[in-house]
DNA sequence: CAATTTCCATGAAAGCTATAGATGGATTTA
DNA sequence: TAAATCCATCTATAGCTTTCATGGAAATTG
């Protein structure tokens, strides 16, 4: 009996069979395949040649296809759409070998989250740029997202509902003391902790920002001794006793080890969130960095939510 | 940017892809393909330029594919087993457009089981051509089977343990009386049973032989009034009044509506089963049939079960 | 450090093969 | 009977795949 070998069908066969199985005829698959009849009518005979099978029955009204002939036009079909796939596959590889994104995030983030992050996407995808922009308050954060001057943005959640967006980590506000501090309970009464000359980020910051609301809530006094601006060296400034600071744990780390670490009277967190414009038609690049992201921190991908 | 066509796809490319990811160099690849280096390497440089995609990192030590030549070449392997498949089904296929299938049974299965089977099978298998034995006992069924005279055959369970066999149906021996006997309870008994003339298949018939041994079993006499070889006439003869008669179910019909029918003083069928050889290598069409026998009579195909 | 070996790329020519175009047969429709 | 529709077949050709012949680059060897 003939011998049918895989190596020696052709694709263009393939194409011609599942053409007539949908459109009837030989001469319409022609049409759509933009073939000439006689094409299409070789295609088939050579490739019943080759199976050694009977493909289509052709009478006065078309071609109808034998019971084989539906069985192998379904695996045919299925060939063809995986070639689509290897088309696609292609094409988002290419769309990731340049193209840029933007990020956009306050200080802590960039400091702390986005090295690890940036560090991966660059060994995945050498080809595509990233830029960062530092923030000093999270508003600024959702502006420059909403301006289209950034793709990505790290802020605070809940994030308006123009943007998609899903929580990365909580991240507690914390009381550093000085080393000499008395020892403490872990938890600070409103008291003790005012009887530290308090050192803080300057107005316009979000995080001063952020403490203050904390402090209008509780009616407590927002008198602060300092303003300095670089958390590193508001932490040195209270590993030296001049006084004690707020201060989210991540913005605080690496935290001295001679630094006395308290909570706050009232428990109080934030929730620090990647967020995206909501009806942007981002490029794949910017996919492409979110997945990192979630796949950096743990994050299953794909799995995102609006708050 | 460039477009991928999925119509320019050549399998050729996508068999050198996965034969350099399977070997690991153009040249062993080439080898494997029964082609020259070159011809290899034309081809994915053609398939890269398609694409617009590098799909192997080139070096020293042979090739090492790109994070999308992997994915692609997934994807390639997938088609080229699909195509296998085509192949495969189309020999199938060509298998079942010609052969035969020999059938052998008692004399009832051909009469009241075979047809419709056969004729769902010529219809779905032009091709196979298909010839029935009958035997008169169905211990010949079994000997046929053993000697290769038949593929396929039909008989009693429990079979031999040489043969697949698994469970068609169970046929009820049941008592027909003629149109005037008095009435009786559905159960009769052996007083009732003997009182008439009893009218039966003649000896060395499989029916008879079944019905010898279950009088035998309860010491009951093996007076039998007339032996006749054909079920119907039997029937015809009942129905006459010219006695009774102990028969299958299943051989009775069709059961004229004045015939009396009783049962047994204790209850007995007969398990009509298919059997084939367990080690013969069947051609498809066997196996075709079989297919067929389990379509028309419900069971689950590739079920089976030796008894 | 030259020589050798083992990779892959490239360009031109050869050989196949898919395709178009023209024709014809078969069957249905008018 | 003529016309229309559908598919098969034949031939010539354009296009593509493959080979052949070469060459360059990188590792290995003596």
């Amino acid at each position: 009996m003939a011998q049918s070998n895989p190596n020696r069908l052709k694709l263009s066969q393939l194409r011609a069979l599942v053409a007539i199985a949908k459109t009837g005829t030989f001469s319409d698959a022609a049409l759509q395949l933009d073939l000439s009849q006689s094409a299409v009518s070789h295609a088939i005979a050579t490739l019943e040649t080759e199976l050694g099978v009977i493909l289509l029955n052709r009478g006065r009204q078309g071609a109808v296809l034998t019971p084989v002939g539906a069985t192998i036009t379904a695996e045919a079909e299925a060939v063809l759409n995986r070639l689509d796939t290897i088309c696609q596959q292609a094409q988002l590889a290419k769309g990731l070998q340049s193209g840029q994104v933007r990020i956009g995030g306050f200080r802590s983030v960039a400091t702390h989250i986005l090295p690890a992050v940036i560090e991966r996407f660059r060994q995945q995808y050498p080809g595509i740029s990233v830029t960062i922009d530092e923030f000093s308050h999270y508003r600024r954060v959702d502006e420059s997202l909403r301006e289209g001057r950034i793709d990505i943005g790290f802020s605070y959640l809940p994030a308006g509902k123009e943007f998609d967006a899903w929580e990365l980590l909580r991240d507690e506000y914390i009381v550093l003391l000085p080393p000499a501090a008395k020892p403490v309970n872990a938890q600070l009464t409103w008291e003790q902790l005012f009887s530290y000359p308090l050192i803080q980020t300057p107005p316009g910051d979000g995080c001063r920002y952020k403490i203050e609301q904390y402090l209008m809530r509780h009616q407590q006094p927002c008198k602060f001794a300092y303003d300095v601006r670089e958390d590193s060296t508001i932490v040195s400034m209270v590993q030296k006793g001049l006084g004690a600071t707020i201060m989210a744990k991540l913005a605080a780390e690496p935290i001295p080890d001679d630094i006395i670490v308290a909570q706050l009277p009232d428990p109080f967190e934030r929730v620090i969130g990647v967020i995206t414009l909501t009806d942007a038609l981002q490029p794949p690049s910017v996919f492409a960095f979110l997945d990192t992201i979630k796949a950096v921190w743990g994050g299953k991908p794909g799995e995102s939510q609006a708050a």
